[in-house]
RNA sequence: GUGCCCGUAGCUCAAUCGGAUAGAGCAACAGCCUUCUAAGCUGUAGGUUACUGGUUCGAUUCCAGUCGGGCACACCA
């Protein structure tokens, strides 16, 4: 890539200059005019030099020794930026790999070899995913393909509460509407799950035995019913999504395997916890900023879920894991602290965990505000989001915009087919280029575009064909960036310029021209490397790539 | 009240380690289809980056405070 070159290149100056080391910086400055890379690192010295940033900049500049096959030209500029030029011959070059490498442009080598876990959606299996959900399910499944990109072998895992609270009651919820089938005035509990899927899985029990579990104590059977249930709609969900798990681990596993009680006694070997009114407390750091104590054992017997929750993110640093990332919603920001708090406490290295805490979701229909509850009956399910809208809607409305900020999903406009929606601009330019290689095909059989034979690149001259491969050729490096901070939007962002590139040089030169058979090959090829690239994103991203719209 | 996140054009959002004239889309206005998809392109207009201080050659970015919004503050998960 580009800015290693340039790395050791500066490097090099600096070295020879005795300057000091600095880290070094090269962006993609804001006006063309100005370069294609730019250095701020005279100005950055100037204070330890005490010498005049330009004047440093031009020592740099006299050092540098650069390959003219890559950089055309080198100045200074305002108060002291170095800027870099890099050579036409450099993108054609580049223009090229994108041709050979196809589906594997932008595919580093940077963490391969490492094993990376990434765990998410994990809702309990309490009634279908719903809205407040999309935008971690969507987020993963981007991410996951981003770590993939960059080298990680990257384990998909889905956890769940298969203990606790939460299933209890959905077993007593479908007991109760079960029941109601027998006698319609059996009372529904208080806080119990009130979605018309609960009354379809006391249907199918009725059916099955009719009044033969009319006095039962143990629910299990309920619960397990309704876990079954709804999991296969979960799955359902995902599938449309074209996410798939490889690990679905459950919170009742830590306990058969002993892995709570473990964490229990080490925490009591270790003068960490005590007991109070009964309960088994666990002792937080104020310096840390945790206000008070947390119970880890409640004075019933049971573990609060920061107890497993701390298990399981040990059992997952124990599997060997180079990097493992948990998302989560805003509500859960503090409890993950206190979670890693407890594992580090233990021994452990937290480093590797990285946790993405992503803000929530106002969600509009024009300007109706939309609510959503797991335990109201209006809770809007993101399976029928999918069907309104689309899975492509979806996947890039929830990943369009960074974590850290809150999302405005306006359900109206992603179901909106017009140019006010903007994952069309992106699928269009995309679909554009199909159409024009299948005019190529269909109507000028003499134009070979696909074989090396009638490649001219000196006829690659315009300005848009030009600037289209300046933009295509930073695709690995914005794969790379965006891998590194963990964000998926970045790339979005990205294609964006990509697409708008395209279109313009769409607009201002014609492809397939019968007199002009060379420069159409040519241009016919740019095409193939923008649908390529658009392609390759889309796949990060997780939409599809059509053909025609 | 305390902690975390956020506040940028009418709306939704960008802005890379603190860099050059703060950028896009939508909405508004004015143009462009006898030529490969007009779901597109070109142009105009739109800003005291919530506010006040501080650090710096340089602040949307870092620090402090104020105001406003979201989320969380259980022996729920």
């Amino acid at each position: 890539m580009i800015k290693t070159y340039l790395h050791s290149l500066v490097n090099d100056a600096l070295k020879k200059l005795d300057f000091p080391e600095k880290e070094l910086f090269f962006d993609a400055p804001k006006d063309e005019k100005h370069g294609d890379v730019t250095s701020n690192v005279a100005m950055t010295l100037a204070k330890e030099l005490k010498q005049k940033p330009r004047d440093i900049a031009q020592s740099i500049i006299d050092k540098l020794e650069f390959n003219p096959d890559i950089i055309s030209k080198v100045e200074i500029a305002g108060a002291g930026f170095i800027n870099i030029f890099i050579s036409d011959k450099y993108y054609i070059t580049q223009f090229l790999n994108i041709l050979t490498l196809k589906n594997k442009y932008g595919k580093s080598d940077d963490f391969i070899g490492k094993k990376a876990n990434l765990e998410w959606v994990s809702a309990n299996p309490t009634g279908p995913l719903h809205l407040g959900h999309g935008r971690q399910v969507c987020l993963g499944k981007s991410l996951a393909t981003l770590l993939e990109w960059v080298g990680y072998d990257v384990t998909r895992e889905y956890y769940y509460n298969d203990a606790g609270n939460q299933m209890e009651n959905l077993g007593k919820s479908v007991y109760a509407r079960y029941m109601q089938i027998i006698d319609p005035n059996f009372p529904f509990p208080e806080d119990g799950y009130v979605g018309d899927y609960i009354k379809q899985i006391a249907q199918i029990i009725y059916d099955e035995r009719k009044n033969s579990l009319k006095n039962s104590t143990d629910l299990t059977l309920f619960t397990k019913a309704g876990e079954n249930y709804n999991f296969k709609t979960i799955r359902g969900t995902l599938n449309k999504l074209g996410i798939h798990h490889d690990i679905f681990s459950n919170e009742s596993q830590l306990y058969t395997d002993g892995k709570i009680n473990e964490v229990i006694d080490d925490f009591v070997k270790r003068g960490l916890a005590y007991e109070k009114d009964g309960a088994l407390w666990l002792k937080m750091d104020e310096k840390l900023g945790f206000e008070k104590d947390k119970v880890i054992r409640k004075s019933t017997g049971e573990p609060t879920y920061r107890l497993p929750d701390m298990a399981y993110h040990i059992n997952k640093i124990e599997r060997g894991y180079d990097l493992i990332i948990d998302i989560f919603g805003s509500d859960h920001g503090d409890t993950y602290k206190e979670v890693l708090y407890g594992v580090k406490m233990l021994g452990f290295n937290t480093d590797k965990i990285k946790v993405i805490i992503h803000q929530m979701v106002t969600f509009k229909e024009g300007t109706e505000s939309v609510k959503m509850s797991k335990r109201s009956d209006k809770a809007y399910p993101l399976d029928g989001l999918i069907e309104e809208i689309g899975a492509d809607a979806v996947q890039f409305f929830f990943v369009m915009r960074g974590a850290n900020t809150h999302l405005d999903f306006d359900i109206e406009l992603a179901k909106e087919h017009s140019d006010k929606n903007p994952v069309y601009y992106l699928q269009y330019a995309h679909a554009r280029i199909c159409g024009i290689l299948r005019n190529a095909e269909e109507n000028f059989p003499g134009f070979d575009f696909k074989s090396e034979a009638d490649f001219n690149s000196s006829l690659i001259k315009a300005e848009e064909e030009l600037g289209l491969l300046k933009i295509l050729a930073k695709f690995p490096e914005e794969v790379s960036s965006s891998a590194a901070s963990y964000e998926p939007h970045k790339l979005i962002l990205y294609l964006n310029v990509v697409a708008e590139r395209f279109h313009r040089f769409y607009h201002n030169n014609r492809v397939l021209d019968a007199e002009n058979r060379d420069l159409s090959i040519a241009r016919l090829k740019i095409c193939l490397a923008a649908k390529q690239i658009l392609q390759n994103g889309f796949q990060i991203i997780g939409i599809t790539a059509p053909e025609r719209m």
